[in-house]
DNA sequence: AACTTATATGCAACTTAGTCGCAATGGCAA
DNA sequence: TTGCCATTGCGACTAAGTTGCATATAAGTT
């Protein structure tokens, strides 16, 4: 979808800071904080955090904490897990797990913590 | 295991401080943060800090970041994953998984998010 | 194109978990 | 009992994220 499209359906103004965070998030593969991209974007940092909730509370984007206290985003399309590296601390996007179930819990978001592919050769 | 013996394995100082902490983490049923227990200690903070680092680094803890910004400490015995409420923001230990595999991987910590047993109900 | 107004922005001050340097304390071995 | 080195408390600091407020701007209306 355009970047226009997305934010009208949602009833929020196209700035031009809305304009440049969902094409950096479109164009990343993977999950992204503040820390990483703050030299590439043109905006105060409340900025950035006050979109970033607003399209997560409007259902744009997914978000969760990594083990460096700091806080990954990411476009919510379809659901799939995380994997978080302790040791080269990249986290990659896991797309071809089955989903796990819990007998009477609801599960919406999992993450694995250990050693990546590259890291375990 | 007693306190004592713990400490003494791995060559450090049983300081009044350590006792303190083993006693309740071992009396916890559950991953505790600083803020869960700091009107229950009789330590600084920096101190509090100071030990559970090294208690990690002697894999007598293990920790991990929650959702609120907090690390969770809790006794290092047989690995489980965690469960963490986005309701009530409970961490359940879930003890009765079978471990997942993922090849090429090692998996060293596996944390799930969404709605918990009681909150589901 | 100018007018209007609610929404969004930048800035600076603030909050809070956790860290660090340093001087004082205290476990423990000799 | 002594002495040394790890450990402690304290206060200052760091860094991610938040908030209040005055200004700017998107977008609908005339």
């Amino acid at each position: 979808m355009q970047t226009k499209n997305i934010i009208e359906e949602k009833n929020l103004k196209l700035t031009s800071a809305r304009k440049e965070l969902l094409e950096l998030f479109g164009f990343e593969k993977k999950p992204i904080s503040f820390e990483d991209i703050k030299h590439k974007i043109n905006m105060d940092k409340a900025t950035f955090y006050r979109n970033v909730s607003k399209f997560e509370s409007e259902s744009i984007l997914n978000s969760f904490e990594s083990n460096d206290k700091k806080r990954y985003y990411e476009i919510q399309d379809f659901p799939h897990a995380h994997f978080i590296c302790n040791n080269c601390n990249n986290i990659e996007c896991l797309e071809n797990m089955e989903p796990i179930k819990l007998e009477g819990y609801k599960i919406f978001d999992m993450i694995f913590k250990g050693i990546c592919k590259s890291c375990n050769k």
